[in-house]
DNA sequence: CTGTTAGCGCATTCAA
DNA sequence: TTGAATGCGCTAACAG
């Protein structure tokens, strides 16, 4: 039923080897005839078909991406970003969720074993060795965002200095007592973000003379009751913080929450830094650490279709750190003078 | 560098046909060559290469799925849902986000014009006859997930029910001044599912002998301001309702938010219904309705894949109603007696 | 029951 | 610069 090489070569009056020269720019083709091609080709609505061509390649056409959650509104943003360069390339993407690190495991076993996939995408999770190691047998380029592997490419968000800006800003504007709530760490899956996190933020309020408080730092899941209690726990101090830096946007609701029930107003009473900047943080005007997401997912496919068409490119690894930037809007402000 | 069926009919000293037949059950094999077949390719841990197989039978093995966003929590449970079939079943996924109507238009166009997929699973979205009519010029297998078209397979959910038997639930309760807010209405993508479950209302309150109340109707958009200002109107009626039903669990929250700002307790000075049964739903205690989202994904899946496998299918599309149910959690309860 | 052969649509090599 | 032939891995039709 679908038109093929043929009828175009039939079409054309040439010969199919031509019309794939045409369609590939893969050898010289006379201008003559090229447009004779050109022309049977729009005449026909002539689309080649990937399938062959795959074959013909050894090629499967398609990137897999990894994704630890679908809930996770950071993760789809990042997934938004890497679909719109997939769009508009050759190859399809394939998706799959692993929000455990076995469901991970698995994954990547039945992935690779198929070898079905030219390329893959794993989204923030701490591969294992042996990860790495099934990866690097079976030669799939792939890449990492949001993690980092010295034997893998990476495109990483520098977490311990966008901890550093969020706090320097904090005591630019004269806050002294400065908590981060961060959110639980489970690091089975994730990378060690939060640990970088918090030594940016022990590092900042170190050179600006402040000293970590043990008492302003905590760490919780980020449900409704748990983080609002983590909160009124540290508001209710004898010295509270008059400024919290949090792990995501959800936290800051609750905070807000607590912050309320107390009647405490954001600012000045309180000022809230949030580490994800997302479409709530925007809703509800929060001063907000920009993580780029949406384009560390292009950037991502950029890459990995890069490697992909280089090959040996897998045995020297780069690693691209992307730019974070403070993003201010309305809950943050000079702090309260001592009443 | 990979192993192919003749590896496999060479080891097994059979031919290659038979190997093939062995791998689809296509034609009978007789128990001693086949055992000769499947230990040559467990020896050998051979896996059939997909793109061969569809260059041979004209097919691409790949799924569409028109999401309309990726920040919404209702769609990535049923996108979920899909996944976890589409998983175990021979075909890939491949994700198209369109969040306005030219962008649906351009994709299905881009789609159905490279003539790469099998299937099309479009999810909640009112398609327009142009768009009916360019999926079944390409005969395309296609079905809608929570939208309904007279000549495509769809599957829906009853919402003019699941609104009818929230508010029995309510008149049940004692509740007489029942409100519903709605999300902002852009009927210009999505399928018209407010409109049903205000319909819904309406009946459920004129068979408890109960009139609508304009007063007790609005909408708004989800936003933090707009949805906590519209439950602030209805609260300060000079006859407030006892208990509110709503779209989604955002708006609840915000609602949640409205109520305790004027000192409501909730339950029973109010109660709550939510038309999401989401985490957020599930974490908040809202009594909810439950729309089996990731059952609707997964059901998808299951009838596409039985469509494709079944051609002229097309013909007589199906529609399948999938149950709804109300999830009775901590938000709603007798209402208070007159004081 | 089973081996052999002929394509599927394309890229590519080999001749010309 | 170009046309024709070969093969990618598989399924299906054909011939035993």
């Amino acid at each position: 039923v679908s038109i093929t090489i043929h009828d175009v070569a039939k079409r054309a009056g040439v010969g199919i080897g031509t019309v794939s020269s045409v369609l590939n720019n893969s050898r010289p083709v006379s201008d003559v005839t090229r447009q004779k091609v050109v022309a049977a080709i729009a005449e026909l609505g002539f689309v080649p078909n990937p399938t062959g061509r795959r074959l013909s390649q050894g090629k499967t056409g398609i990137i897999a991406v990894i994704i630890p959650s679908l809930s996770h509104l950071p993760q789809t943003e990042r997934l938004q970003g890497a679909m719109s360069v997939i769009g508009k390339s050759d190859y399809e993407l394939s998706l799959y969720m692993a929000e455990t690190v076995s469901q991970r495991n698995q994954i990547l076993q039945t992935i690779l074993h198929r070898g079905r996939i030219d390329g893959l995408l794993i989204f923030s999770s701490a591969l294992t060795e042996s990860d790495v190691q099934r990866i690097r047998q079976h030669k799939i380029p792939t890449v990492l965002i949001g993690a980092y592997h010295p034997e893998l490419y990476s495109i990483t968000l520098d977490n311990a200095a966008a901890a550093r800006t969020a706090v320097r800003y904090l005591v630019d504007l004269g806050h002294r007592r400065i908590a981060y709530i961060s959110e639980y760490i489970d690091e089975s899956l994730g990378f060690p973000v939060w640990h970088h996190r918090y030594q940016g933020y022990c590092q900042a309020l170190e050179e600006a003379n402040l000293l970590p408080q043990p008492d302003y730092y905590c760490q919780g899941s980020c449900s409704f009751e748990q983080s609002r209690q983590k909160a009124m726990g540290l508001l209710k101090l004898a010295n509270p913080p008059t400024a919290i830096i949090t792990d995501s946007d959800k936290l800051v609701v609750n905070i807000l929450e607590a912050a309320r029930e107390m009647s405490l107003t954001i600012p000045p009473d309180l000022s809230i830094i949030s580490f994800e900047d997302t479409e709530l943080a925007q809703a509800a005007q929060l001063t907000a650490v920009q993580q780029h997401l949406f384009n560390s997912g292009r950037q991502g496919i950029e890459l990995l279709v890069k490697i992909i068409g280089n090959p040996g490119a897998e045995r020297s690894p780069i690693r691209i750190q992307l730019p974070i930037e403070l993003v201010i809007r309305r809950t943050t402000a000079r702090p309260m003078t001592k009443a």
